[in-house]
DNA sequence: AGCCTAACGGCACTACGTGCCATTAGCAAG
DNA sequence: CTTGCTAATGGCACGTAGTGCCGTTAGGCT
């Protein structure tokens, strides 16, 4: 008889896929926040949920767990790292390519700035988060050494796994050490150069021997000790592709 | 009256550092066991605590988590780490001077391999033990990286930072597919010198590039659409010093 | 024999994560 | 407009991890 229902629930928001991304996003923020003003063990999931305007229940349907929500959208990430690999010119070095998948992580954090900062102050204080983020990290690594594995074999690399997942592991950790320095800085460093610069030492190291690429690049050669290389560019031209010509060249030089 | 006194506790066997490591041990081999026979999310602290002879509330002074009670010993080894660095010849290859520090947990590994093959089976399988040992992997790399870092810094790089984040990635990574594949085949393999193989790999990526000096970078600046960037440079020169040349040049370009 | 430190067990409590179910919003069809 | 279906949501209950607290007592010391 007096059965008082239960409560009205909110507007039903997941039954679009907008709607969805919309209130994970919402849960989001309001994790971070809480988590930010009153730290992560202190905020109880049931906080979160109220502050978004949901039930418990209903975090956890969008999120598996409390440390998850701070981590967005790693899968749609590792699914557009395929595609860059199967988008890529097959002649392309492996690492190189390797190097572009990674970078999508970078314009990931990019976008959204205001997030990965608190998210970054989260993680760098909270162990529990930082392992989370640790783990999430070793996907993506998988995915690279993966890739790495099916082209170093192609080029008759009887090290093949070692190599890959060797080289999967310093491109992420060049990625990593970047969007930290980044991070710390709020944002507000040059970002594209320095990615740049970092994943030319991976590559740097770990070039393939299978000798020369065309290249844009023109090497004139003496015969002395160090042989010279002049390269001509527009500024108009992306760094990356500027390091992969000029790669391209010095590798054709023998080097 | 009737006070049932709680129950007649286990002998004492705390007290003494190794009776307190052989509790651990017993607790850990418990866990393993049970893990492997029932599940780890099936298998609850106090079946393990049980089996073990002793109270719930006491395998968690043991461990601080049941997730922590199959990952024996980090903190000894990252001690031991330590030590190799502070006995380390100064002369010697920074990075060699890191594998053979991270050596270290391949002998610890070999020097338990009942425990070492099934607890590798256990995460393999269990997501939750996976991402703990990722993350204990990843302590390992820190330590690796601070050193690494004070060394390259010592050779005046200006990318230390960088170049310290990535060789210390690719050491523990090569560390661990060496040990991975040794644990897949039961402990049967030759472990030693795929680990050599292995860590010559990165040694000859990393090595150690005091020879060449930068080349200078020239803009050549027109004030048209897009400028142009002529880069002078020797083969000699490292990719990673010609990259942050040009670099520089193009962020100096106004670009 | 008598004390003292601390290892241990038990209890209670909070919070995470999950299965289950009733409710009902939103949509489609008549 | 009405009816019915689907699934998103909230609430409830339950098991379990992890922690604070306290009483008990083993093992060592004087």
């Amino acid at each position: 008889m007096t059965d008082l229902p239960r409560r009205a629930p909110a507007t039903r928001v997941g039954t679009t896929p907008a709607g969805r991304r919309q209130l994970r996003r919402t849960l989001t923020t309001a994790a971070i926040d809480l988590f930010l003003a009153n730290g992560y063990e202190a905020t109880t999931v049931d906080e979160i949920a109220a502050a978004a305007g949901v039930g418990r229940r209903t975090f956890f349907r969008y999120f598996g767990a409390k440390e998850d929500v701070i981590f967005a959208n790693h899968d749609e990430i590792v699914a557009e790292m395929e595609l860059v690999f199967d988008a890529a010119d097959p002649a392309r070095e492996p690492v190189e390519v390797a190097c572009a998948a990674v970078g999508l992580v970078l314009d990931y954090y990019v976008a959204d700035l205001e997030i990965s900062v608190k998210r970054f102050a989260l993680t760098r204080t909270v162990p529990t988060l930082r392992d989370k983020e640790v783990a999430t990290v070793d996907r993506y690594q998988r995915v690279l050494a993966r890739y790495l594995q099916r082209r170093f074999a192609e080029q008759d690399d009887e090290l093949a796994g070692t190599r890959a997942a060797i080289a999967a592991a310093a491109i992420a950790a060049a990625n990593n050490h970047v969007l930290r320095r980044w991070l710390r800085s709020g944002g507000k460093d040059e970002i594209a150069g320095s990615a740049e610069q970092a994943f030319a030492l991976v590559i740097d190291a770990f070039r393939g021997r299978d000798s020369s690429r065309p290249a844009a690049a023109a090497t004139g050669s003496g015969d002395g000790a160090a042989d010279t290389v002049v390269a001509v560019m527009t500024t108009a031209t992306p760094l990356h592709e500027v390091v992969r010509q000029v790669s391209a060249a010095l590798r054709g030089a023998d080097r």
